[in-house]
Order: C-alpha cells, then sequence, then structure tokens
RNA sequence: GCGCCCGUAGCUCAGGCGGAUAGAGCGGCGGUUUCCUAAACCGCAGGUCGCAGGUUCGAGUCCUGCCGGGCGUACCA
C-alpha cells in the first residue's frame, strides 16, 4: 500500500470505529477521476451507526483533518471523495518501481510457507495433444503467482506411467510384433494401443492378456518392465521437447510408478482403520456419510488404482513439504475424485485435508463437423490435434508477420527467436485470458491470433515502450519532477499502475492467472491510446523537446514497461524488445 | 435420477467484498501513417445481463426454483 493511502486510513480511523484494515479494504477508486482519487463509501456504516450514508459522508468530512498527501476532500452523497496530491503519488509509484524493477510487485504474504502444485502430468505413450495445455499453462502461471506472493512454490509433473492401459499396450506389442520397441515412436505406441483397443471390442479374451501383462509389470516381470522403461524413455523425450518451446518446468517429476511400493502398506491401514473394506473382491472406501460413492482402491484382479496411487502421493508430498496448500491444476471432469480424496484423508484423521485443492479448469471441446456441436475429446476424424503443431502454426505465423515488418527491426534481432516468443505467447494468452472454469472450444484462428485482445498485443506495447527508452538520449532518474505528469492519461496509467500488486494478490487468492492477464490487456490500452496521441501532436510524445518533462515520462514509460514485463512473466510469456 | 461447472452485444469474453452511467476484443460501417514501431489508434452501430421469484436503500453480482448447454456418477486416468 502505497503512504497516501495509509496515511488516509489512519486518519480515517480517528473518527471510524473500524479497525485501519478494514478501512483500506473500503476504500475504492471512483468511476470518474473528476470526482476524487479515492472514495469511500459509508454504506457499510450505515446500520452500526444508524445514519443514513449520505448524512456519515457529511459528518466524517467535517470531522477529518487530511493528511497532507490529500489536496481536497468532499462529500458527495453517500461517498466521502478525496483527491490526492498527484505529484507525491506519482513519485512514489514510478521511483519505487524503478529502484526495485521486477521485484516491485512481490509480497511477503506467504512467507515461510510452501504450496505444492501438480501440473500438467501427461500420460505417457501418447503425444501431448491441445487439450493438454492448459494444465501445464495454468499450472505453471499459478506457480509464478504463487512465487511473486512469496510462498515457496513445489512444481511438480505427477507423470502418468501407470496404469491397466499400460498392460494393453504392452500385450500389443508382444502380440503384433513386428516392430522393437526401441524403434517405436510414440505414434507408433499410440497406433498399437488403438489397434489393440480395438480388436478387443471384438476379442474380449484380449482384455485378460492386458490384464496379465499388466499384473507381470506390477509384478516387476523383466521383459514387461523393459518395453514399459521404453515408451517412458521415448515419451520423455518428447515431453521435454515440447516443455522446451513453452518453457515449461517443473523442480520434479513424479510419476505414478514412484508411489507403488506405498499402496499395499496404505491399503492395509485403511482396511485397519475400518475405511476400506471388501466388496465384490474389489477393496473400496464407502463415503456415504460424505454423500459420495465409493471410491475404488483396489480392482478385483489385484491391480491398483490411480486414486490408491494419489493418496500414497498426497501423503508423501505431506511428509515431505508440509505444504500450506497443495494444489491440484486438473480439469474439471475428475470433481469427483478429487472430493472423494480429501474425504478418505480425512477419514484418515489427517488435518491437513482440507489443504489439497482441485484447481479445475474447463474442457477444451472440439466442432463435430457433422453436427455442427461441441463435443469433449478429439474431431470427428479421431484424430487429436497435437499441441506441437498449435505451436509451430503460431510461430510460423509470427516468422511470416516478422518477414513482413522486417525493415522495422535491427539486425540484431534473432528473427527465429523472436517468433518463438510470439507465437507461443499468442497460445499461451489465449489460454489464460478466460476464466479457467469455462469451457473452451478450440479454434486455430483464435489461438493464434495476433490482434486486438492477444498476447502479442501486450508484447507489442512491451516492445514499443522499449523501443522509447532505447531511443532516449538519457537514462531513466528518479530525479525527474512528476509534477509534470499533468495529462489524464498518464494520470490513468499510474492508477493502473498502483493497482497491479492488488490483482496479483486477487490471483493468487482465487488461482486465477486470467486476473493478470486481463489486468495486462487494461494497462496496454490505456498506453496504446496514450501513445498514440502523440501521433499528431508531438509535445505529447515521451521523447518531446522539453527535457523536465521528457525525464518524467521516461520515468513512467519505464514503470509501465516494467509491469507488463513482470506481468508477462507471471503468464509464462516472453516480453521481446522489438517486434 | 443425483452432483458439479457454464449462461452478459451477432461471435469470444471482462465485470474486487452487492454500490456512482454494464465494458473490451472480433465481425460490420466510417476515419487516422511527411509522426516515439499501424501487431496500433479514434468514431458509429449493437444489451430484457437465460427466465421467474426473493433478500435490501441498492442485484449482472447474494438466496430459492425453473430453462438451456457441458461434465461426472464402482473395477480408465
Amino acid at each position: 500500500m502505497n503512504t497516501i493511502k495509509k496515511e488516509l486510513t489512519e486518519t480515517l480511523k480517528t473518527c471510524l470505529n473500524a479497525d485501519p484494515e478494514e478501512i483500506a479494504g473500503l476504500l475504492e477508486v471512483p468511476p470518474d477521476p473528476q470526482m476524487g482519487d479515492y472514495a469511500l463509501p459509508c454504506f457499510a456504516f450505515a446500520k452500526q451507526m444508524k445514519k443514513a450514508p449520505a448524512g456519515i459522508a457529511t459528518e466524517l468530512a467535517g470531522c477529518i483533518s487530511p493528511p497532507s498527501g490529500i489536496t481536497k476532500m468532499r462529500a458527495a452523497g453517500p461517498y466521502l471523495n478525496f483527491h490526492v496530491n498527484r505529484p507525491e503519488l506519482f513519485s512514489e509509484i514510478l521511483c519505487g518501481i524503478h529502484e526495485k524493477g521486477s521485484a516491485w510487485h512481490r509480497t511477503e504474504k506467504g512467507k515461510g510457507e510452501t504450496v505444492v502444485i501438480d501440473y500438467s502430468s501427461p500420460n505417457i505413450a501418447k503425444h501431448l495433444g491441445v487439450h493438454h495445455l492448459r494444465s501445464a499453462i495454468i499450472g505453471r502461471s499459478i506457480y509464478r503467482i504463487f512465487e511473486a506472493a512469496g510462498y515457496r512454490c513445489i512444481g511438480i509433473n505427477h507423470l502418468g506411467d501407470w496404469g491397466t492401459s499400460f498392460g494393453k499396450l504392452i500385450a500389443a506389442f508382444q502380440r503384433y510384433g513386428g516392430l522393437s520397441a526401441e524403434k517405436a515412436s510414440v505414434s507408433d505406441m499410440q497406433n498399437y494401443y488403438v489397434r489393440f483397443s480395438n480388436e478387443a471390442m471384438k476379442k474380449p479374451e484380449l482384455e485378460d492378456l492386458a490384464r496379465d501383462a499388466f499384473r507381470k509389470l506390477e509384478n516387476g516381470d523383466p521383459d514387461a518392465t523393459a518395453l514399459w522403461k521404453q515408451f517412458k524413455k521415448v515419451s520423455m523425450a518428447e515431453f521435454e521437447r515440447i516443455y522446451g518451446i513453452l518453457g515449461i518446468e517443473f523442480d520434479e517429476y513424479m510419476p505414478e510408478s514412484f508411489y507403488l511400493v506405498m499402496a499395499e502398506s496404505l491399503l492395509k491401514r485403511l482396511k485397519k482403520a475400518g475405511i476400506a473394506t471388501e466388496s465384490e473382491e474389489a477393496v473400496i472406501a464407502t463415503l456415504e456419510d460424505e454423500n459420495l460413492p465409493p471410491l475404488m482402491l483396489k480392482k478385483k484382479d489385484g491391480a491398483t488404482l490411480y486414486a490408491t496411487r494419489d493418496l500414497c502421493a498426497a501423503e508423501y508430498r505431506w511428509t515431505n513439504y508440509r505444504f500450506r496448500h497443495c494444489l491440484y491444476v486438473v480439469g474439471g471432469e475428475q470433481k469427483l475424485h478429487f472430493l472423494q480424496l480429501t474425504a478418505v484423508l480425512k477419514k484418515m484423521g489427517y488435518k491437513w485435508a482440507d489443504r489439497i485443492e482441485h484447481i479445475d479448469f474447463g474442457l477444451l471441446k472440439f466442432i463435430d463437423s457433422e453436427t455442427g456441436r461441441a463435443n469433449k475429446g478429439s474431431t470427428r476424424t479421431g484424430d487429436t490435434i497435437l499441441l506441437e503443431d498449435v505451436l509451430k502454426n503460431g510461430i510460423e505465423k509470427a516468422r511470416r508477420k516478422i518477414e513482413e515488418n522486417a525493415e522495422k527491426l535491427s539486425e540484431q534481432t534473432n528473427a527465429e527467436e523472436l517468433a518463438a516468443q510470439i507465437g507461443t505467447g499468442a497460445v499461451i494468452f489465449s489460454d489464460l485470458a478466460v476464466k479457467r472454469t469455462k469451457d473452451v472450444i478450440f479454434d486455430w484462428d483464435r489461438m493464434l491470433d495476433f490482434q486486438g485482445d492477444t498476447g502479442p498485443y501486450v508484447q507489442y506495447a512491451h516492445a514499443r515502450l522499449s523501443s522509447i527508452l532505447r531511443k532516449a538520449q538519457m537514462p531513466v532518474s528518479t530525479d525527474a519532477d512528476c509534477s509534470i505528469l499533468q495529462m489524464p492519461e498518464e494520470w490513468r496509467l499510474v492508477r493502473m499502475l498502483e493497482i497491479f500488486p492488488l490483482r496479483i494478490n486477487q490471483a493468487s487468492e482465487k488461482r486465477e492467472p486470467s486476473i493478470i492477464a486481463n489486468y495486462l490487456l487494461e494497462l496496454c490500452k490505456l498506453f496504446s491510446t496514450y501513445y498514440s496521441l502523440g501521433m499528431r501532436e508531438p509535445d505529447k510524445r515521451v521523447l518531446c523537446e522539453d527535457k523536465n518533462t521528457l525525464a518524467a515520462r521516461l520515468l513512467l514509460v519505464n514503470g509501465i514497461k516494467t509491469v507488463i514485463a513482470s506481468g508477462l512473466q507471471l503468464l509464462g510469456m516472453d516480453a521481446p524488445q522489438r517486434m
């Protein structure tokens, strides 16, 4: 919080029966700057004081002697409006950003606390499709938002490398032969899996083969294990290549298979505690008292399920990290699974069970070209759209645009790198700009759009800001006289910068990257408008004649640029210097 | 059937904890480039905030019911 707001809060406290934090939370920004710069709505006090809000506002105006940062105070209906000493606020914010740089927005809210974030977590032996994008992108952004809030973050890729489907795949390789596992690509694995599944629909006995193969795998059979290791190796190489394009990283890869050794002891404990029981030859945890369907923990063929491994993983994470939050960035269709998971953990007596949180997101849907309806899963043809293809298309489109603009860019620009930054930026932003829980209909044009409310729009603003600082014949300095900044657009901009930390706070509380994305759009829009004023009126340019004005505007430009770069970092996007 | 998510302009979406006049982008129409990057800017057109009740000084926002769409609902993850 800035000094002026803090002083104002303290002053208000002298006349109000409320604690400073509450008052600060109440303070808002009036819709029109003419009304004032801060407003105290008095509705909240009406009940406790048994007076009309408008009366309270007037009364307060008489009671308070405003601090030095406030130049004017006026009751306007139920609001008490304040005008601040603008140069003072300009200076505090812009100098703060210049001095602290990319650390300006960081807080210590989560100091000493750990948050575990499980994201991406794809299954091996399958290509990454576009539908795998959301978990990775949202998870990484939430990671960075919590990091900015001062938490220690642990990003985990809970790799799906275990489960009955690998029994099918092993059986397929053994049945069809002809292709050695060493040479098999991820596509081959997918094809084998599909072929086997299709055949099994006609010949149910193949299911037994698959079950046998999986049992062998669970028992450590060397042949099955060798195949499985190969699947994993090839898959990992592909995953890492694509994570590389997106710049996605993890602190740990913790595959499901890792937890296998813990499963038996878990089941034993659950049975002993009466939480798990045998039913129809399987082991389940009934959750009737929680109003939930039972959770299956062991199939009648003896195989464990992902719920079993998830329970082990949760215990493991707790013993290792003592997390404040353990976030699972997983699609909303798995809501029930996580409700059951936390219900079982609660039954086990774990107080930390309510720290487990399912960060759900909407489904990626595809338009069926025949019916015109949006459906889950792949396109009608059965081919999933590969994440890598989406990224490559975005990068290619950016490359073409860069070539068109070649004369604008210097030789120092690495076109290949820039195309990657913009192409992936467009894809990432299009995913993060919308609230998590909304379903998304896949659309090439929208995902790869570079105009309007898009990632490249934000990056472009950053490039323009960078360009100004490059061309200025003087360094940014906190000695600038901010009282020269008189344009309403400049004021709006600094007010927008002021709320960046608040938005991060909101974004972390709601686990919602779209709050950052939309904030950046608002900020960039204000900047673009401001910038364009200089087209016809040279004295409105940042790089103007008057040296004092130039100095003050450079400080402002520096602030905007720094905040945009920080915001992009929170979303996992690059901030190009030129484009 | 039950549970969860979504419903705001033709399309895609924003709308701090209920508060001052519901905002963007795309698409449509009309403008802006001897000028700090036109991946930009400005203007016009476009709204029964799914429907109906309720809570109150005040509801897009909270509560209840309904409608529409999606997802899930014991041997997949």
